[in-house]
DNA sequence: TTCACTTTGTGCCTGCGTTCACAAGCGGTT
DNA sequence: AACCGCTTGTGAACGCAGGCACAAAGTGAA
């Protein structure tokens, strides 16, 4: 029944890629030349079969007998991701996290310019940062415009989150990394990934819960 | 058949109590007293079926033809998620990042306490940070055993991430949220939460990537 | 009490994601 | 050339998660 369409790479696949990739950088670093199945997926903590059946959405990339080509397979993942051309962004939002974000160095080695940081407070506008200088969040619309911008990474306090997620769609912007702790609401052409720090630590705080109660009972599943 | 035991609570839902966790103390601070699941799966940004489901794994909680008492259900969201007592935890890695984690408000107020900031890099050792200052990295295991630390957060760069990890599960951590790009290997016994910023954006670039192919013609995927 | 109305809690179905297991395919060897 | 051993790619089965739709259960009014 469900044929899917070829390009149609699932979502959790395409989570994972990203794993993949890194791990393929390290190899070619390594001057590995082949890698199989079972190596990359011990590597990238992932199930053999479900790293192929990951890959498979990209062709036939492999070769049985031998595995893959590692220079081969990175190159695939990246244009799969269309890590090929660089992409522009803007961080909104420069405090504690904006300013880690900022010297984030994956960042610009992974092919994300960033072409503008911005700030409300006045207070901070015109503080040099990495190579530039924080922007007043007026000038949102006219960098997003002019340098066709299309990741916008909103690193604000909860409450101009919804705000500023608005301004950078309404500029063009269709893909939006949230870090503010706040539920986003947008159309339907654009996606937002969030990353809550908070939730993190409380999905955390549950798992650590759970272990706890567990430990006077016999309900505990057999540890390792 | 899917009889769940009383008690267990599925991942997915997990991570969406704590995002009603968070819509539910903004609705206490503005003195609300009920709310519907359709009111409150709107603000958090769900379906309320799904909502409904999800609250139900925590026992019977609303009222019909009302709703949801409003503190009453924090307080068991909280309870369910272990928050009712503070949970000590260690910062591993002051970086750009690690400062940024360390200056957020947001763990403090939700119960995690942090008692102590580690750094491998002996210039940094002795620096002011929060309340308190940068540690030798040496004293880890005395600070964590003395504490009963449970969660470690790791910001250190990839290399150092698995070494840091295996002294904090030999230490007796038993949770992890790990910042620094790299694949944890842990004990079964132990649970791993990852925050890869790379690895998001790459997500989002993919999906950039798709709409811009979408857009002119019908046609995808014809490599040669 | 009985009725009308509201909202919860959940049975059931559907679909996605994971895993198993194996046929197909490739390289090296004799 | 024929065979052997290894690894990929995938069909099929399974399990978890999501969403519809409705019975159950509560409130308030007559």
């Amino acid at each position: 029944m469900s044929e899917r369409r070829p390009g149609e790479i699932p979502e959790a696949t395409v989570a994972r890629l990203a794993v993949y990739l890194r791990v393929l950088t390290g190899l070619v670093d390594a001057s590995t030349v082949t890698v199989s199945s079972e190596e990359l997926a011990t590597i990238a903590g992932v199930n053999s079969a479900k790293l192929r059946k990951d890959l498979s959405y990209l062709g036939s990339i492999g070769t049985r007998g031998v595995g893959y080509d590692v220079t081969v397979l990175r190159e695939k993942i990246a244009s799969s991701l269309g890590l090929t051309q660089r992409r522009t962004c803007v961080l909104v939002g420069i405090g504690n996290l904006g300013h880690a974000l900022a010297g984030y160095s994956g960042f610009s080695s992974r092919g994300f310019t960033f072409v503008g940081y911005f700030d409300a407070d006045p207070a901070r506008v015109g503080e040099p940062i990495v190579d530039s200088r924080i922007r007043d969040i007026a000038e949102l619309e006219l960098v997003v415009k002019s340098h066709g911008v299309s990741i916008g990474v909103i690193a604000t306090p909860a409450e101009a989150a919804q705000t500023v997620c608005e301004r950078l769609v309404d500029a063009g912007v269709t893909s939006i990394l949230n870090f503010a702790p706040s539920v986003l609401t947008v159309p339907d052409n654009v996606d937002v990934r969030k990353v809550d720090l908070a939730a993190e630590m409380q999905i955390l705080s549950f798992h650590e819960h759970r272990k706890s109660r567990g430990l006077g009972n016999g309900l505990v599943e057999s540890v390792g």
